[in-house]
DNA sequence: CCCATATAGTTGCATAGCTAACCAATTGAG
DNA sequence: CTCAATTGGTTAGCTATGCAACTATATGGG
């Protein structure tokens, strides 16, 4: 019925994905956009709310509720800068650090498997295209 | 930092989609989950629960949620089936019938619309892309 | 015929996302 | 120096989605 559209097919590729990378996640207890929000933080401790949102590609507003969750267990704290009063930096946890490597591990992992199973030049191809077409739109 | 990620490529387009669509349907006042669904109906009037989840590919919940915003928007109405009592049959009303065209016509045109902007072929071979990768997922 | 199992749909609860409106701090024009 | 405009972040309120547990109705084996 909608096998041509852009919208339904991308939005339901996204939806089986997540539930793809819940999985990976799951052995940390941390759903794909919590472990996204803390894989970002970690390769950049320090990061500024808005940084994280662009980061990320969400919209402010989301990041403040990602970075809240994360705060409540443990494994992100806040610290305003000296600069400028309006700005808080995002630092992780000695406990978000001992998940660094898992997390990337984790990722990988997956990544690797699906690029088996789907073969790595259509995988390679369709993240290109995704890109591609996401910076035509506004 | 997230550049060769699938499930990261393919979400963030999916939520810029979700805008280009919203505005697509907004002269109906419908966000395009309620669009789809309607289409659904339309298209195939008496359609069950579970086969609207599987035309859309959601959860059969979310489907009900679907069907419970449209029919108190007055456009969709469920009617028990005769033979089996636990079904329900989902019908369009009156005024659904007359978006039909304006919901098929405003879909057409944002998909040629973008089909122009990123080049047939892309448009096109992307689609096809995100269905074998979906169908090759859990 | 009756109970165990299966199926259609719904409900409860939770997550992630958005926009719009807001607060607080900074900046800059006059 | 002061006040208007800008900017970083937060809050309120909404939508869509999922899973798990539930209700109610069929159905089929003994």
């Amino acid at each position: 019925m909608f096998d041509h559209c852009l919208y339904f097919n991308t939005t339901a590729l996204a939806r089986q994905l997540e539930r793809v990378w819940s999985e990976a996640f799951k052995p940390f207890d941390l759903t794909p956009s919590q472990a996204f929000t803390l894989r970002a933080v970690l390769a950049k401790p320090g990061m500024l709310h808005s940084e994280l949102a662009g980061t990320l590609r969400i919209a402010r507003a989301t990041a403040t509720r990602a970075v809240d969750g994360l705060v409540a267990r443990g494994l992100l704290e806040r610290r305003s800068t000296k600069q400028d009063g309006r700005e808080s930096e995002i630092h992780p946890t000695p406990a978000a650090l001992t998940l660094k490597d898992g997390l990337n591990d984790a990722s990988s992992k997956v990544t690797a498997r699906l690029k088996d199973e789907l073969g790595d030049g259509t995988f390679a191809g369709f993240v290109e295209q995704a890109k591609s077409i996401g910076s035509h739109l506004p």
